[in-house]
DNA sequence: TATGAATGAGAGTTCATTCAT
DNA sequence: GATGAATGAACTCTCATTCAT
């Protein structure tokens, strides 16, 4: 809600910076409250912005909300990418991936999941949504089809289902534990444990054990 | 302070009728449009009743909302505890529950899928929602779990998670791949056919095949 | 400005009787301001009801205007129509026609010129105003045209031009004298005053001088 | 209170031709859209010239709209100017200043007509454009009274009414019959066309011809 | 019980204008 | 001299809600 300090250090040429810092505002304030509850007046105060300049920036309300779903899914893919090169163990880079992914949901100020949820649902009902939706999935599952991949080649997994199929299936018990994670599950919550706010170890350890299972993978600890 | 005195006669049944059909016209309309997007006016217009009456029905928008949630959850509870005494075998029941549970996301008349992920989506923002989605979450786990517990006890399963464990994962599966098919993913789509109208056999055989996994089940086909 | 005063004697059924007090107001504030200049703000304080409900009985404020204009047109045809019977003199209703005609740009209170021209710039840009000004041209050309051919069928008239000529000249002359009129033209007031507040005395009797001539009619006191 | 000191300098050359191509491109959206529809926006298209430039030369919106008058008024001027010296015989003057006034009601590309009741219509409520259009006015008069006192005179003309009389009158008819003329009305076409767009030499032969008989003139063929 | 009439609150959008180059 | 960036004011419109019947 606090205007972003500004950095001091040499002010951009024009309206650009600024123009990222609206976004991620915007992008906070349609995590917070979903998308058809974001109003300029939401963006202006997160952003201490007028809202007149929004709509100069953006034009529309719409195209604000489409803006800051684009960015926020270009910043996605980047880390994604950035991802993929880290680690060289297939299992390191699944738990990694499944980390991530299940995080998403967890933290108290990281709101990537809820605002992925909003655009799943904007897809279903906006066509150019959709496909940025899709190509999320695809990207997300083809990190975890190289990393499955890699491991039946290298013969630490061995898999029934093609690395593509498993990909589909892990990504879906990602994002299928996120929803009631999200929801602050007690059930997903660590046994001892019984703290309202999301903890997302818990059903990450329970993923990886299950993506264990299925990818024949059975070192000691595998969440570990 | 004290409660105005209700009227002891029971609500008329033509009235209680009517309550009903209107709630599920809300349904509808909630599943097509989204929670933000439904007016009175729409609902109006699907239930072919005067915009006033439905303020009358349920006093307001929030609470005529509300009100066809809790319809909905109502009646899937029984749907489901009816589903539960249907199948004696083990796999059957969980064939059941998986091709019930993704076949939500796929039809075109039926936004079961929708509706469930609206109310997913209000109950992260609101409390009283919450409970009542972690309720249905509940519901699903416990049928889930218990099928798998009987195949254990059976010798038809051997699963290193416990049942409980293993209904949390299999019931993210079914969450996890409702999305993306009810935003039509090509990728989710049995090979020869390309229709873009969502079909949930390819990813329901898919999510079965994952479970026989999951679970030690070997059978000649998982997914017949 | 002030609200109008509501006559006690028995309220109509609905909304009805507010609807044409109210474009009553609405054509007031159209003359006076344009219809361009004219929001629902005017109207709403001339007529003494909120904006909302404005909307509630027009719609849009482009509606609004054009009822306005409808109800203006319709009591205008039915005016005309009852002055067409009044007279029986062709050149007394001649009289009568390019006094009313003129009379309209010259009043204090009466606003039916500013209004009529509003309606014909309107017209110039939207075709169904224009066809309704272009029927209320061919209303006052039809009496004219009537009044004319009466009189040289009584041989009280010769004109070189057809009536109906000669009406479409009549009226270019009423309405062609009556802007400089509303203008408040210095020219067009009698000698001796010079009163700035339109008087349409004088280019009435300048009219009604030259159709005289036109029409070969030629009494003592044409004008009076 | 002492005004800041101005550049001595003249205007430079270019500045000023700009500005009066930008002065004709606003004329044109006023004659094209009306005053009240005129924005910055669109004089900054149609003269492809920045928003910010056109307030640079002209201050305010408004000001930049009384400027295009001005101008148009002054240019309008100096044509009549230039006419009045062109043709030496009476009629032949009548008739080139009725056909110049109705043909710019009749044209598509030729707005002049709808400036001029933008001009009248913004007098009404205008003091500082009133006497202007009334300027306007006086110039028309007075050339139309010059030609018919010279043709009285010559013994042309025999008219009952002054020259100046019946110069008002003359240019009633012009004005009045311009507007439905503007607004296509199909009873103003010539009897065997029957073309939409405006033709105004129907019109102006039926005003020449009335005018034949206003000031006495009768040769073979008035119009012609 | 049910419904039409009326109205206030809140939101998006347009647009002229001010400011800093 | 000329122009892009930014912003406040004003307006229309949607919508839930209240009131009276």
């Amino acid at each position: 809600m606090s205007a972003p300090v500004p950095s001091l250090r040499r002010r951009p040429r024009r309206a650009g910076r600024n123009r990222v810092d609206v976004l991620a505002a915007a992008a906070r304030v349609i995590a917070q409250r979903g998308v058809d509850q974001t109003r300029f007046a939401d963006v202006s105060a997160e952003a201490g912005v007028p809202i007149s300049t929004l709509q100069y920036y953006f034009g529309s309300r719409e195209d604000m909300i489409i803006a800051a779903f684009d960015q926020s899914w270009r910043s996605e893919r980047e880390d994604l990418a950035r991802a993929s090169e880290a680690a060289a163990d297939p299992w390191e880079r699944i738990r990694g991936l499944v980390a991530a992914g299940i995080g998403a949901f967890g933290g108290d100020d990281d709101h990537r999941g809820q605002l992925w949820l909003e655009g799943v649902r904007l897809g279903i009902r906006d066509p150019e949504t959709r496909s940025e939706v899709l190509g999320d999935y695809e990207s997300w599952r083809r990190l975890l089809a190289d990393a499955i991949r890699d491991g039946v080649a290298a013969g630490a997994f061995t898999s029934a289902l093609s690395p593509e199929e498993a990909a589909v299936v892990a990504l879906s018990m990602i994002d299928g534990i996120g929803l009631p994670l999200a929801l602050g599950d007690p059930r997903l919550a660590a046994p001892p444990s019984d703290a309202s706010a999301p903890d997302a170890s818990a059903p990450t350890a329970l993923v990886l054990r299950a993506l264990a299972v299925l990818l024949g993978y059975a070192p000691a600890d595998p969440a570990g």
